[in-house]
DNA sequence: CTGAAAGCGCTAACAC
DNA sequence: GTGTTAGCGCTTTCAG
């Protein structure tokens, strides 16, 4: 037996497509007798409806992707889940994918190789290079996520890193410290984010009349806990003194607090860090980090906005939305 | 301008639908020269096929889901990456869905409320009872993962939670802990997975000829650090005396370590800590994390091929596949 | 190697 | 309140 289709459940209920249709999806109207033999007809049947068929005939899928590198990236995840939530809350089903963080699976995206899949898509890309994103103007509906570089015809949400980049450095002064190191920038030069947020350090230590030394700006490969382990490690192997961190991200963060740990320097009292994303286990590492809390429900929620003008047919030039940002004190830096 | 259609390409290129849709997916054969009149065809009109009707056409999406409760659970973000994967390296794709735990999202996916999005669904239950499961039979490709209540029919994938269980219980035993609590019952009844890992624990402790102490049954309502943190704090504050504890999960872990210090335990010295995933953080936690390590690997993989079978249309009985764990010996119970 | 035509399962005009 | 019919954009026999 193939699976049952909406004229199998019509024929058995004696009643045309368009019936059954509209029971299916509450649309136009039925006497109370009729629903009730097109729903017995449905249940003896195990007829489902077929998405595929429906997107379809009406052109829309009710549906959102969220593509972000990996959601094993902490920040990503939570900031998926934000959009998930905000999205069912407007009765759209949202699929997460992954990118790798790859260049061709960004461009992909961008592309649209495949069209038809979902009504828009909510990107947070990390590889993809100005140029690669210059002129560009899509097809679908598209929001950017981050701080990289959005071109203006494209909807755009983001945070600003200057700003808390500098009010974390300047937490960080106030509270004594006076060589501060940056972990967190890439071998490769720096990506928008990174460099944005290398900004505002340079700048509150400037503003403070410190000098950047260039042996505190700590390079990596990954944002991970590893890499930040790794790094910091041998920044005090290599005799690198410092008396704070300021990391790009929490992962970074926790990967330089074991460092510290292990070395067995005393945080804050040693060196402070500080870190960006506020993760949900942020407050549990040890000591708790102070970090940067982006407003991820406020991204979610405007990005989610944004989105549903595009779908809804808006065409305008593209809005750039700042969202808000708060340094959270914890024990890190509570010195 | 509305979006180019096969047939657009067809007429500009001069030739039929049936060839640009060779051309387009390298099926039959095309002489090179229209090939190329193909292809600039597709690219003067900025042609892109449309997924949803070749879906419906062919009946085949390539694309599965995993649905999880939350990526935002670091377990379940790993695991999605890891099945991710795995499945390109199949010309698969994947989207993550979350259930966000909901009974009703959970009995929706096995309900299959909808069909045609997907070829297959590897799903990993959190909420089910076994009724919702029992006599499941479901009409589609799935595979469960977890330790839940897996009906004969359906296909599964495991880990064996009473031996590491065990494991990590006597591991503790011979470095003299003594009184060992047990983090992350559920207040509202044990959960399978959870009442088997209990399980392991107690068939320990009564082989090493120690009674289990109700009292060292800590309760939990979510399996996060913040419960986890909340809950030992709380037991720390009534004066339960515990030497060890064997948390359900690492999140829960990593918030009974944040307890643990604030009262200023030592750990492992006064305490030691056990864990459950092996998450990317568990090892840069304070001290770096002991856990039991499910091979993530090659529950992705085996899930897989079980649901490529299913896909392929076998419909035999439901395997259960049972996938190691290791348990990893690190810090904080090292004493 | 290429073309014509019949679906895939559903929705939405438009009649009745 | 209910039925008919023409697509949605693609793949795929089956001829040519």
């Amino acid at each position: 037996m193939s699976t049952p289709r909406l004229t199998d459940v019509a024929v058995r209920a004696g009643v045309s497509m368009k019936t059954v249709s509209n029971v299916v999806n509450g649309t136009g109207s039925a006497s109370e007798a009729t629903r009730a033999r097109v729903r017995a007809a449905i249940e003896e049947l195990g007829y489902r409806p077929n998405v595929t068929a429906r997107r379809l005939a009406t052109g829309q899928t009710g549906t959102i992707s969220v593509a972000v590198s990996s959601v094993t990236v902490a920040y990503f995840a939570e900031l998926s889940n934000r959009l998930d939530q905000a999205a069912r809350k407007q009765n759209l089903r949202v699929v997460i994918e992954q990118t790798h963080g790859a260049r061709t699976n960004e461009l992909a995206i961008l592309q649209e190789r495949e069209r038809g899949l979902v009504d828009g898509v909510i990107f947070h890309p990390v590889s993809l290079t100005p140029e690669d994103l210059a002129g560009q103007r899509p097809g679908f509906p598209l929001v950017l996520l981050g701080e990289g570089p959005a071109p203006a015809t494209v909807d755009h949400v983001m945070i600003d890193n200057v700003a808390a980049a500098t009010e974390i450095t300047r937490h960080l002064i106030e509270r004594g410290c006076r060589r501060i190191a940056f972990l967190g920038a890439e071998r490769s030069g720096l990506t928008h984010t990174t460099g944005q947020r290398f900004d505002g350090y340079r700048t509150a230590l400037r503003t403070a009349g410190l000098r950047p030394d260039p042996r505190l700006r700590l390079t990596v490969d990954h944002y991970s806990a590893d890499n930040g382990f790794r790094v910091v490690t041998a920044a005090l192997e290599a005799g690198i003194g410092f008396d704070a961190i300021v990391c790009r991200d929490d992962a970074l963060a926790a990967g330089a607090l074991h460092a510290l740990h292990t070395r067995g320097l005393a945080v804050p009292a040693d060196v402070a860090v500080a870190g960006w994303d506020n993760l949900i286990i942020s407050r549990h590492l040890w000591p708790p980090l102070t970090s940067v809390e982006p407003d991820k429900t406020a991204i979610a929620e405007t990005a989610l906005r944004l989105l549903h003008d595009r779908i809804g047919g808006y065409e305008g030039p593209g809005r750039h939305e700042i969202v808000a940002a708060q340094l959270l004190e914890r024990d890190s830096t509570d010195r």
